[in-house]
DNA sequence: CTATGTTGGTTGTAGCGACAACACATGCCG
DNA sequence: CGGCATGTGTTGTCGCTACAACCAACATAG
């Protein structure tokens, strides 16, 4: 327990700051684009998102609360209102008759696909075309050594990309 | 209007989700060690942290919202609960008397000086130790141009370095 | 010196997320 | 089969923030 503080060097703190800066705006950019574009939160987004890329469109409440860093509770709110809005249906598990099932209804698959392009388009305005592509190679060596010690358990990270891996080249950036 | 969604190619796609995930958790955890160790969320320490580097450690209300990129009501009720533990008073400015004065007061600023060394050893531990020097410049130089779409008026960019600029190194990074 | 518009802050109201308490199913052990 | 610990979700309660309404002080015009 030292109480010597090593402060940050000029160039530290300046980075320092301005990531802080970054981590505080970008969630509430995102969140207003989804929320002027296609009247969801960000959060509410993410979960639509991830039952689209789940095999038949379906997660355990438990696992798709684990995948987004939610509480189970939180879930349990957002679920209650998507499926008000006919987004989703809760089933209970045949296998497991304590789990529950969410499904993307065929409105719900509408919805994200209505959905992404806009979004994407405004990831592409806020971040990646603002970089070059060293940047980019740098943006995600460095995320990556961020999140070794923000989420070690890896619960966040790349569960299955969207696109298929194949035309991966062959740079081994991590 | 172009509805072509311009998708992101494999890498772009992998350093946005690694970014998301960063941008997700790196507030909560910051959140989480000073509510742990100090008993003040984010918010509050960068308000006490923001009147402790100003002059006479007092600054309007409306330029510390700015500063602090929150809205005026939500500064005035974390000032009132601020108040009511000892750390800020607020006064009716005697220049313009719309105006009001946030100080801190030395129990504040005892507070600041207490919790900084920790949060700083956070900050070391999540972000900057886990990078070599090479990529705290890169990170700095995409977080610039990051802000550059998320806060175009520089709002919360520099106000004022907590260490004096003289010793920074002539390297143009900006 | 009033009348009007503008700026600076505070006080209500609504919505969302965290935490705790609760209900229900399962597994295990005797 | 009965009983307790564990796993899985849902339902209250509280605190915080955004938005709107409101109040007070300045500025300017006539």
């Amino acid at each position: 327990m030292t109480d010597d503080p090593r402060w940050l060097s000029t160039h530290e703190l300046q980075a320092w700051m301005r990531l802080e800066a970054v981590a505080e705006l970008l969630p509430a950019a995102l969140d207003q684009q989804l929320q002027r574009d296609a009247d969801l939160s960000h959060y509410e987004y993410l979960v639509l998102a991830k039952l689209s890329e789940a095999p038949e469109r379906t997660l355990r409440m438990s696992g798709l609360a684990a995948s987004t860093n939610a509480t189970l509770p939180r879930l349990s709110h957002v679920a209650s209102r998507l499926e008000a809005r006919g987004y989703l249906t809760r089933v209970r598990s045949e296998d497991d008759r304590r789990a529950t099932l969410a499904t993307l209804t065929e409105e719900g698959w509408r919805k994200v696909v209505a959905t992404a392009p806009t979004h994407v388009a405004e990831v592409r305005r806020l971040v990646v075309d603002r970089l070059t592509p060293e940047q980019v190679e740098h943006l995600d060596a460095i995320a990556l050594a961020v999140l070794g010690a923000l989420d070690p358990e890896n619960r966040l990270e790349a569960q299955n990309p969207v696109v298929s891996p194949d035309d991966a080249c062959g740079n081994a950036a991590g």
